[in-house]
DNA sequence: TTGTATGCGTTATCAC
DNA sequence: GTGATAACGCATACAA
């Protein structure tokens, strides 16, 4: 097909000008005449010149890579940041080289290895095996979405805002009880937030409630036969009062909204629910499920944009090192749906 | 944090040897005397060297890059797929540059150009926008999945034996009308087997059946008001019968169930029901969805498999060009939930 | 088993 | 405005 690739050399031969020229004119076309451009131009369309990045990356150093480490990309909110981050290209020019984490601190510190090996200039971590401290030790700036980031910058979603804004709704709804559903999650997690977002509002507004963390199973099947528990428990501890119901994510939501509705055909008044994420099974519901939207566009865009300033200043002649973290909140958006009032 | 990179020449120096020792410590090991390999792991430890792949492939020429070009992960197929060709990493070692289509033929040459700039050895693609003869003249190992592949090779799902499946358990299950509804695809597109399968298999039986191609919109919003409007031209069409619907996906078989099943409170057993794919909404809908399971990793893996292949084969000193081209089916399982008996 | 010399395709630093 | 030359860090003949 096609043989051998076409270098600057040819293409000074070619035009008689010197590879110096030829890098110019992609580098800083205006400092040649305008003939000599369009003699180049000419010259790589007669050549057919194919740009080599990696050439031009290994003599300037810059890669133009970020790093990703993310759980998977099974969970709709993964593959939607994952998404929302691959579309930041067309603004900052940044590849991506991704990995998927395999729960397995060891494949992972393979992952960052390869990763600094290809020279990335960041990193947009996801993943939660690797501790922030010897991430914070890799020397490249590095930004943490929506996990443990106590040595590193971060963008998550204001966890605790979004559990402040259900919570209340639930109270607006009248429930007399307010029961928030969730795994065992760890306080410097972000999203421990949405458990301190629904104590704090239930305290404050002097509401009946209950906090219920277990390990809430990880196959559909698991998930299904602990929510029919809960759902037993929860009928049989509060019978015939309104129970408002915060589950910690969509898909338990959508689980949990099936059991009821299968039993009564309908979602009773004596029942309010409410998810989190705003993920597809929130809208494709049996009943369209409320709740809390995470604004994944805004979170992917921010930890770029944070990421491409930090790895802008180290491009500098005298970069400063970065003195202060920064964690950065963006703010959930509640969806009324028609699981509540 | 850390000054300026470690290279094989400070390992050199720092050991007595030479660079090409060091170079070879690395590529062939066994070369080397089992003491002097300690000396420069020890080496490589004292100065805590970091390997430099871009200095590698630029060297050597073999990048280790796989391009890849997916129209999105929002659906949950390309998600998944995305997930399992990144999931090939720890079996083939190749690392994977990803550009998601924007639909825009002009926006999707430009990422093909920028990876052929990082001098990627193969390709999968998923996007439609690109014309397999154009991306035959890249001069490199390309393969597709689900999209027109006059020209380069593919991996699909066997869509065809997928309807016939599906067509017959509705058969089966003394369904009197088989009506199945989908988009208006193009016929050189792989998932029209899906429509095949489905006319020849009623053909061949014998039994009644429609097809109606439409377009079934693209927000929620738009796939619920096209499933509510055929719920109605099908109830009225076909009353008292035995109505066996194949729906083109299942987020399509999930919104016409929520429809059914709100209506009536229950699937009646009027209604049998079967959709496409296996994503988690079949499993979570308000009765589990029968449905085809399309083996997005092994359709992955196969793809990888041989572009793998065909990329090795390219590395040798006198490279076969590809005489024939590869079109691989992977045939699909049927999963029988409840929407059927 | 180890070393020398050269090449990979750009960019960067000086010259002119 | 343009050119010669030296990096960049590693791989690979070819020698020894």
């Amino acid at each position: 097909m096609d043989q051998k690739k076409i270098t600057f050399a040819d293409i000074a031969k070619y035009t008689n000008f010197s590879k110096t020229t030829i890098s110019r004119y992609f580098n800083d076309p205006d400092s040649l005449t305008v003939k000599n451009q369009e003699i180049i131009a000419q010259a790589l369309e007669d050549l057919n010149y194919q740009e080599n990045k990696l050439a031009k990356i290994f003599a300037n150093g810059k890669s133009e890579f970020v790093g990703i480490i993310i759980p998977n990309l099974y969970m709709h909110y993964y593959a939607e940041m994952l998404n929302q981050i691959l579309n930041t290209y067309d603004e900052f020019g940044y590849k991506f080289l991704i990995f998927t984490s395999k729960h397995d601190v060891e494949a992972d510190r393979k992952y960052l290895q390869e990763l600094l090996a290809y020279r990335i200039e960041g990193m947009i971590i996801l993943s939660h095996t690797i501790g922030s401290q010897e991430l914070a030790a890799c020397g490249i700036p590095i930004v943490a979405i929506e996990r443990e980031d106590a040595y590193i910058n971060s963008v998550n979603t204001d966890n605790y805002m979004g559990a402040v804004q259900g919570t209340s709704l639930l109270i607006k709804n009248h429930c007399d009880v307010l029961i928030h559903i969730n795994s065992q999650v760890a306080e410097n997690v972000p999203s421990y937030g949405r458990i301190r977002g629904f104590l704090d509002t239930c305290k404050e507004r002097q509401i009946k409630h209950e906090l219920i963390l277990q390990d809430l199973g990880h196959s559909p099947q698991e998930i299904n036969a602990c929510m029919q528990q809960l759902f037993a428990y929860i009928t049989h501890k509060y019978p015939n009062v309104k129970k408002g119901l915060f589950l910690s994510n969509d898909t338990h939501a959508n689980t949990m909204l099936n059991i009821i509705f299968r039993k009564y055909g309908t979602l009773p008044d004596e029942f309010r629910l409410i998810g989190f994420d705003d993920s597809p099974v929130s809208g494709q519901a049996i009943l369209p499920i409320s709740t809390i939207g995470q604004q994944i566009d805004k979170i992917a865009h921010e930890a770029m944009s944070l990421l491409v300033t930090l790895m802008d200043e180290r491009k500098k002649r005298r970069p400063k090192p970065q003195t202060a973290l920064v964690h950065k909140n963006i703010t959930p958006v509640l969806i009324r749906r028609e699981t509540t009032d």
